[in-house]
Order: structure tokens, then sequence, then C-alpha cells
DNA sequence: ATAGGGCTTCCAGTCACGGGAAGGTCAAGG
DNA sequence: CCTTGACCTTCCCGTGACTGGAAGCCCTAT
């Protein structure tokens, strides 16, 4: 396969998989013609990484994770260890968010939102 | 005030502020020795930067929120879109988080966590 | 005179790519 | 045989909002 039809396959931009190589995420072989050639191999490892990708998951977590995903011996406990720490890295981000929303909500609804200068929104940022 | 001062007054990091001049957010006055000299207005507009930053407003956003903030004759409308805009992005954001959140929780709960290799993590990264 | 702290500019790095240029390769059609 | 167009390659720059660090000037106190 080459990198067009990999990128079909898993949905993966090319730059986003020539990228991947570049920081050693995978290690396609090459054809006479300088082209990578991808075999089943890389097209699981691929798909293994768009799924991480999408929970969120760092690129050295998920450099992390193929590494225990291909040691037979690993223990499950450093799986979850990464994983759990990350779900603490989300739920952080959740309640920083959540607290801007409310604010700015209630900011948002205070504000008439007419042709006129009064605003409750700069008035907040403005003051001390 | 130099640099220090108003650094310790903001909260803001004295790279910040030096950044939000090199891209014109604030234009201090210099010194003969070449020193920023900060006065009351530029301490306002940090304060006022500092808070919206913190409401996750972008620096592009802040921008226009700064500029409307010196328009008196802004219309509140126009404050208010600002913000409705960035509340919306806030919420997608808590939205995809929170499904990364409820999957992330699924898969570390179904994990063992011991020393054994089985892991439902990996094994749902894994498979197609 | 020197030591220290504060100030200046400039350059490089962060994270995970995306855009685009310049050029090689391949299969099909005239 | 030549061209066209799709595909592939590498390389370099840009993103957002800073952060770190180097090299060097300024100011005050001892």
């Amino acid at each position: 396969m080459n990198i067009g039809e990999i990128s079909r396959e898993t949905g993966l931009p090319a730059k986003t998989i020539r990228y991947y190589e570049d920081i050693g995420l995978i290690a396609p072989d090459r054809g006479d013609n300088g082209y990578r050639r991808f075999r089943e191999r890389d097209l699981h490892k691929l798909n293994f990484l768009g799924r991480a990708r999408a929970l969120g998951f760092t690129i050295e977590d998920c450099r992390t994770l193929l590494a225990l995903y291909e040691d037979e011996t690993r223990a499950s406990a450093d799986v979850k260890a990464v994983a759990e720490d990350h779900l603490h890295r989300i739920e952080e981000k959740i309640a920083d968010l959540k607290s801007m929303r409310d604010t700015l909500r209630h900011l948002v609804n205070a504000c008439a939102g007419d042709d006129r200068p009064d605003c409750p929104i700069l008035r907040d940022l403005g003051d001390a």
C-alpha cells in the first residue's frame, strides 16, 4: 500500500502519517522508487494511533501505549496508569471549562445585546 | 512602573507583557534608559487582558474586546456576539471532552490493573 | 570596583501537525 | 515517444500563546 491508500483506509492525513514516521511511531518499508510501502502491521498501528489520539492521548502517551501494546509481558496496571492519568487531566480540563462557561453564560445573559454601549461583559473585564 | 512591578501587580509574567507589546495589545512608554514605563492605563489594560484570557478568550478576541472597551460608541451587541461565539466554542469543547471522558472511564473501569497482560484498554485501541 | 538584581533584545522551542514549493515516478492516452 | 495528470518525495515555514535562555546594558549598594 502506498501512503494515499493507507490514508484512505485509516482516515489519517498523509501528512500525519509521514509525521508519525518522522518521530518514530511507525517504520514502513520503502520501495525501489523511494515510496513508502505500508503493510498490515502499519495499518494496524496507524488505526491504533488514530483511536488513541481521538481519545485525547498525547503523542508521548501513544508511544508508551504502543510499546505496551507490543509487549506481550506487559502488566495491565501500566496501561491503566497511563489511562487514569489522562482521565484526570481531562476531568480537570472539563472543570476549568465549566467554570469559564458558567461565568460567560452569566455575563452573556446580563448583556442587553442592543445598540447601546453599556455592557456588563466589558464592565466585568474592566474593573478591578 | 517598571516591568517587574507591573508584573507583580497584574500577576502576568514579564515575558507575557513584552509579548503583548510585541503584538500591539499595549504600547507602554520608554524611559531614557530604554526601560518600559507603565502607566495607570497600561495597568488597567493588562488587568483586562488577564481576565479575558482567564475566561479563555483568544488573543484576537482580546484585541477585539479591548477595541470595543475603548470605543465609547460601541454597541453592546458586538461585545455579546464575541462572547457568545466563545461560549459556543467552549460548550463544544466540553462536549468533546465529556465523550472522551466517558469512553476512558469505561475502559479504565474494565481494566484489572494488575500484573497480568490482558487489558481491555489495549484491546479496544487495537481492534478494528 | 564589584556584586547583585533588573532590564533589554533576539533566538529557539513547545505540540501536533498543515500548507505549499520544487521535483521525481507512474500509468494511460494520443 | 511524448504528454498529461495523479501520485509520491523532501524541505521549510507557520500555527497560538507563550516560555526558556543567552548576551549584554543599567542601577543601586557595599
